[in-house]
RNA sequence: GCCGGUGUGUUGGAAUUGGUAGACGAGACGGACUCAAAAUCCGUUGUCAGCGAUGGCGUGUGGGUUCGAGUCCCACCACCGGCACCA
């Protein structure tokens, strides 16, 4: 019979089904293994490729670690809040509700096609009301314990999405998922304090099993720096405090800059004798994008203030004060000590409007350029006390004094921001508070949870940046929780990163009506012990999600203080040729079509097989034939297999050899070297000839890669007495078996190679080097000559080192 | 500019972490089967020189360490990703 995968892949998906093969037990005695892929976004594309390679690597993952005994949990859901369904309902007036409905029974049948063994009885669903009941749950503790409130700031506003962004969505000054331009406005927002959390969420990556680069990038991200904050004195009387990594250079400071947002610039204004310069410069700020400020501006721009200066706490002299754009309120405290000699920035400044450029310390050339390095090349000059001391001495010798002299203390500081929660568009979860004019904001009552979404008539984004549900008057206006008052409700509803910040969570108890989850089942399956998902969500969702379960653990909602034990990140699957899949280059590959003509198990061997892992790679058709090719090779070697249950020897060492090599390359992530070993395998059986229980090995290893074509041969072949192959023992090896009784070895002659010759496992040095001059091109080499030394490598390599006679 | 990563045949990629570079695929070429094609099967396939056995060269470039370097160290080049006036 011929291998048509498609008479019996939906077969054996059914039965997986109607079996509830992968169901996961909840506290069970078996030790757990909870298994987590990125939930998609039900788009109206459908499942791409690109979800195909995490979504078959950790199914390979959970399908071994079932027959190595776990109690695995391998759940699945769906992330539908969102932008793109809300455009796509306005485009086309269906209710986003609908849209995300159709789209999910899309996107579910398009993964049970795939073989995925996730346990469906589990799926989850951000928009439906009984999930996002405890997002907004979530919300309201946040909010008791401070950790959300409202402030006026200026926000990213993306002029065509008409919303707010959070600063992690703002990518080159555009909107991350339009593209569109993104402006500063000034709004009232709900803000979430993920900073109070900055140093934990660093402090505790060192425990992870995080691959480097999403430490290291979220590290970076939250950006922490060491310094001071200095005082100050302005010539009113009032204090400017900076920041400063560089308290070494105090006596270097010649000008004071503050940012054109600063407060007291409008509190100076009677004093600012340049007061309408000053303003218009500030009315110019306030035009420009933060893109422009920073991308473009790189030229420094500024006013001197008129009749305000300030004192150099260490030396006791006046130094001007600027307002320049250059300076961001939003990190340190909006003022910045001006150190042209020592920082580059500042000697530009300094440079356009001829202040004075002190070196206070030695080692560069500062009417050329600031000199920064920090090492000890640097020793301190004209700094006072400081004198002769190298810069790794002055900089705690500073902090000390400042603080002893009163006028400034240590300080740490985050480049990381309050996380920006507001948006004002309808297809979100909408945040449970509501306005008093008398008692202010109040949230509302737990046992008033879920707060439904209203049907609107329209979903269209309004001109004023308001949300479409600020429309709807009947659920607008409400009463106060408490005075009983006419009160409105909050309009602005959650980012899509609400529901997926503890999605992982609901999986362990996904119908709970009463909690997140039962502390049984969150006690039983906290941790996630692997999370397998994309390096884009390094900064967004993987880090949002480490803040909101910092905050469970803290109210004693969830058992452990990190969400996930283990992640790992796949690389992208580009188009053929390299370049990035998307519609306009129309080299995008449907999932769908390579299992019509070639199966899911080859789809699914294939994107395992297409190379690394962790780096992108390039879809090739030539290649999955390649895939289609050995599957077949497995198929038709079942005709041929010889009735023993044993191993056939001349195939033994190899059998155990892929046993090793692909239970390890799993666990690695070389999932391309696990099939390349199979592939190698296959290829010994049809030389060697093939037994049962030859083939019977080669089947489990192949399950997970290929789970359908493995169970119609495990039938067929009537393997199937206990159980389908997916309920089989993972095989196991045995060490003696994996060494031969005889190695060749190579012979190097002063470290080239010379040639290879046979000997025993295990031979000693003096019978290796033996052999290896016994060889005849050894031999000619070793003519006239001495042999001084000699390197053995067990099992091996010997390498000979010759000397001329004589 | 800063941080991280990568660089290997025609091609996707291997290499037990310092020990036979190019596993396993793809492609190409040759052969078998076939009236023929497809499929399948069997070979060959880094490069240069040579009819040949064989020899030289070869992992982005240049140095270094070592008996031995794709792997370690130093300097540089190219590409990819992240951050970027963060004081």
């Amino acid at each position: 019979m011929k291998y048509d995968p498609s008479a019996i892949e939906g077969k054996w998906q059914k039965k997986w089904q109607d079996e509830k093969v992968f169901a996961a037990v909840n506290g069970d005695d078996r030790r757990k293994f909870y298994a987590l892929v990125e939930f998609p976004y039900p788009s109206g594309q459908g499942l791409h490729v690109g979800h195909a390679r995490p979504y078959t690597a950790m199914d390979v993952v959970a399908r071994k670690k079932r027959m190595e005994g776990l109690n695995v949990l391998f759940p699945m859901g769906y992330d539908a809040f969102g932008l793109p369904t809300e455009n796509y309902a306005i485009k086309n007036h269906i209710h986003p509700a609908k849209v995300t409905h159709d789209n999910i029974a899309n996107f579910t049948r398009q993964l049970q096609m795939l073989g995925y063994s996730f346990d469906w009885d589990r799926v989850i669903n951000t928009t439906d009301p009984a999930y996002y009941k405890w997002t907004q749950w979530i919300f309201l503790q946040l909010y008791k314990k401070g950790l959300a409130y409202k402030a006026t700031m200026p926000v990213n506003w993306c002029t065509s999405c008409k919303c707010v962004l959070a600063n992690e969505e703002v990518v080159d000054g555009v909107c991350e998922r339009c593209g569109a331009p993104v402006i500063r406005k000034e709004k009232s927002q709900w803000m979430l304090r993920i900073t109070q959390y900055a140093q934990r969420l660093i402090d505790d990556l060192d425990e992870l099993d995080y691959i480097d680069r999403v430490k290291t990038q979220q590290k970076n991200w939250i950006g922490r720096s060491e310094g001071a904050e200095i005082d100050f004195t302005a010539t009113n009387g009032d204090v400017l405090t900076v920041y400063t990594t560089r308290c070494d250079t105090l006596f270097g400071v010649t000008y004071m800059v503050m940012s054109p947002e600063h407060t007291y610039l409008k509190k100076w204004k009677d004093q600012i004798q340049n007061w309408s310069e000053v303003e218009a410069y500030q009315a110019e700020a306030a035009r420009k994008s933060d893109f422009e400020r920073s991308e473009l501006n790189k030229d420094k721009t500024g006013v001197r203030l008129q009749g305000i200066e300030a004192v150099n706490p260490a030396t006791g002299k006046q130094v001007p004060i600027f307002v320049s754009d250059y300076v961001l309120m939003g990190y340190g405290t909006g003022i910045v000590m001006g150190v042209p000699g020592h920082d580059q920035r500042d000697w530009d400044f300094a440079t356009k409007f001829g202040l004075p450029i002190v070196e206070v310390v030695k080692g560069g050339d500062v009417t050329r350029e600031a000199f920064v390095l920090k090492d000890d090349t640097g020793v301190m000059v004209n700094s006072g006390f400081l004198n002769g001391m190298t810069v790794k001495e002055a900089i705690p010798a500073m902090k000390k004094h400042v603080e002893e002299a009163g006028y400034g203390h240590p300080k740490v500081n985050f480049k990381l921001r309050d996380w920006v929660f507001s948006r004002q568009r309808y297809w979100g979860e909408p945040i449970p508070m509501v306005y008093c004019e008398k008692c202010g904001w109040q949230p509302i009552s737990e046992d008033q949870l879920p707060l439904l979404l209203p049907e609107v008539e329209s979903y269209e984004p309004t001109d004023d940046g308001e949300s479409p549900i600020s429309k709807m008057t009947d659920w607008v206006n409400t009463t106060c929780p408490c005075c009983g008052g006419p009160a409105k409700r909050e309009t602005d509803t959650m980012p899509q990163w609400a529901g997926s910040s503890w999605y992982f969570l609901r999986y362990m108890d996904p119908q709970n009506p009463d909690a997140i989850a039962s502390k049984e089942a969150l006690d039983y399956w906290s941790p996630v012990d692997w999370y397998n998902g994309g390096m884009e969500h390094t900064t967004l969702h993987l880090l949002y999600s480490r803040f909101w379960h910092k905050f469970l653990y803290d109210i004693g909602v969830v058992p452990t203080k990190e969400p996930y034990a283990k992640r790992t990140s796949h690389g992208m699957i580009l188009g053929e040729g390299g370049e990035k899949m998307s519609k306009s280059r129309g080299n995008v590959i449907n999932p769908n079509d390579v299992i019509a003509q070639y199966g899911a198990d080859t789809m699914r061997t294939y994107i395992m097989f297409i190379g690394d892992f962790e780096k992108a790679a390039a879809w090739s058709d030539n290649a999955v034939k390649g895939c289609r090719r050995f599957l077949d090779r497995v198929w038709n070697l079942s005709a041929q297999l010889t009735d023993s249950p044993a191993y056939t020897p001349a195939n033994e060492s190899a059998i155990h050899k892929t046993i090793k090599k692909v239970s390890e390359d799993i666990e690695a992530l070389k999932f391309n070297t696990a099939i390349a070993a199979l592939m190698a395998l296959v290829n010994d059986l049809y030389q060697n000839g093939c037994s049962k229980g030859d083939y019977k090995t080669l089947l489990l290893l192949l399950s997970p890669f290929a789970p359908h074509m493995v169970e119609e041969l495990w039938e067929t072949l009537g393997f199937n007495a206990s159980g389908m192959a997916c309920q089989q023992s993972w095989p196991a090896y045995d060490p003696a078996k994996l060494v031969d009784s005889v190695v060749t070895v190579a012979v190097q002659v002063g470290g080239k190679m010379k040639a290879t010759v046979q000997v025993p496992t295990d031979s000693p040095e003096d019978a290796v080097v033996a052999a290896a001059m016994a060889d005849p091109k050894v031999a000619k080499a070793a003519e006239g000559m001495d042999l001084v030394k000699t390197i053995l490598v067990k099992n091996k390599l010997v390498n000979l080192i010759f000397k001329p006679k004589g």
